[in-house]
DNA sequence: ATAGAACTATGTTCTAAAACACAAATATAT
DNA sequence: ATATATTTGTGTTTTAGAACATAGTTCTAT
């Protein structure tokens, strides 16, 4: 079916680790059941509790992951930049969601039946470990962040989500300004704090000269002491 | 060699997962490979920036795997409980250990070389998806804990982790006491409070007739209501 | 272009939990 | 058995950060 909005994309470059370790026929089989789907910012992919049924692929774009807790306040758990999988914990695990996943900006992502994805991998060892080694890395930096979040205080956990924001999403042009454009209010829950305390502490790191800011944009000016201000909580 | 100790267990019933997996070349291997070790209360099992060798496998004893945190304070981030596999995460994730493992009592571990079972899952399906589930389960009770720890206060998280404790080790014989014998300080550190704190905190559940408490002892009355406690934070 | 909504900013008050201090009770070692 | 260390229990003080209040500013939609 030429035309198709499906077969436009060259799975071969915007999958590139997965598509890798596959054969033929499987190439097949996944060109033939992924699709590509556009969402608006601020869009929902997925809500806690529903069924998982695919593997997601950002190709461009930027994507939140979050929890809503106690009163139902939100909590961003991790976020995702191209080219990431993710989605697909919950299905592994047998579980429905325990998370919700948005869009921070429009933003292009690609599905495949997890189905189709379990069925590779249980015949391909790379494709395994590929996931295993997500997992497990996705494992280790959770247990970190329960420190971090639980331990330091607000300026360190805004110094943190700060560097973790710039080593995500990178700088522009200028190489200070860090590439998303986030509301205080996604910081606050990216950082485990009231939206009062980020602008506040925002603030404060401005007049100690370590960022400069221009309505959204962040631009960091001393680094060295943001990652010390991170360190020593 | 018969006499040798690791000739003596029975890994066809103490490995029931991973075992039922096998081939019987693989189980000869692995029969090669295990050893089984054991550690006195107290004792270190693995540490912080160590080099991941081998997946363990609890076969009787309690287990603490932790953090240490901002000024040193340290922070359980699971627990262990026969027969349940840990220390394979950073292998996978191909880091050194981002936590510390010790026994919470005297305890039998067996080890298996992570590269035999690496190996073994590349060839086999089945286990890579044990692996891939397990990881998949521990990874979303990361995520839940972020949030459970972050925004519940202390009467909730300490709620919460009697719960936990009751749930992983269950209870004895007269099917109240929680069967495990914990520090207050220990106790403290999974729930992500100060010493002092937990002391408080179980005098005052004490106190409302939630729990009873017999030195280390702690022996739920009021189950219903300690859920509560724990679910509205 | 303009109204309304959402976001940002800052000051003030309040409170949960940490920090500290000390005594009593237990455990551990010699 | 006795001394020493560790753990438990409680009261007091201090503080980080939440909650609240209000105003200015910037989006967004029609």
């Amino acid at each position: 079916m030429p035309g198709k909005k499906k077969d436009l994309i060259d799975l071969s470059s915007t999958l590139p680790d997965i598509w890798r370790m596959l054969t033929d026929g499987e190439r097949d089989q996944l060109r033939g059941n992924a699709r590509v789907i556009h969402f608006k910012k601020n869009e929902l992919i997925y809500l806690e509790d529903e069924t998982p049924r695919d593997l997601m692929c950002l190709f461009n774009g930027k994507v939140k992951i979050f929890k809503s807790g106690v009163g139902g306040r939100s909590q961003i758990i991790r976020i995702i930049r191209p080219v990431q999988y993710f989605g697909y914990r919950a299905y592994f695990a047998r579980e429905p969601y325990v998370t919700a996943a948005s869009a921070f900006e429009s933003c292009t992502v690609c599905m495949i039946p997890m189905e189709l994805i379990e069925q590779f991998l249980r015949n391909n060892g790379d494709l395994a470990l590929f996931f295993i080694q997500m997992l497990s890395v996705d494992l280790g930096i959770a247990d970190q962040r329960v420190v971090n979040l639980t331990q330091k205080h607000v300026r360190g956990r805004l110094a943190e989500s700060l560097i973790f924001l710039k080593e995500s999403y990178g700088l522009e042009e200028d190489g200070a300004t860090i590439n998303i454009y986030l509301a205080r209010e996604d910081l606050a829950n990216l950082s485990n704090m009231t939206t009062s305390n980020a602008i506040r502490t925002l603030s404060n790191f401005v007049n100690e000269r370590v960022i400069t800011i221009d309505g959204r944009k962040i631009k960091i000016i001393d680094e060295d002491r943001l990652r010390k201000i991170s360190r020593i909580g």
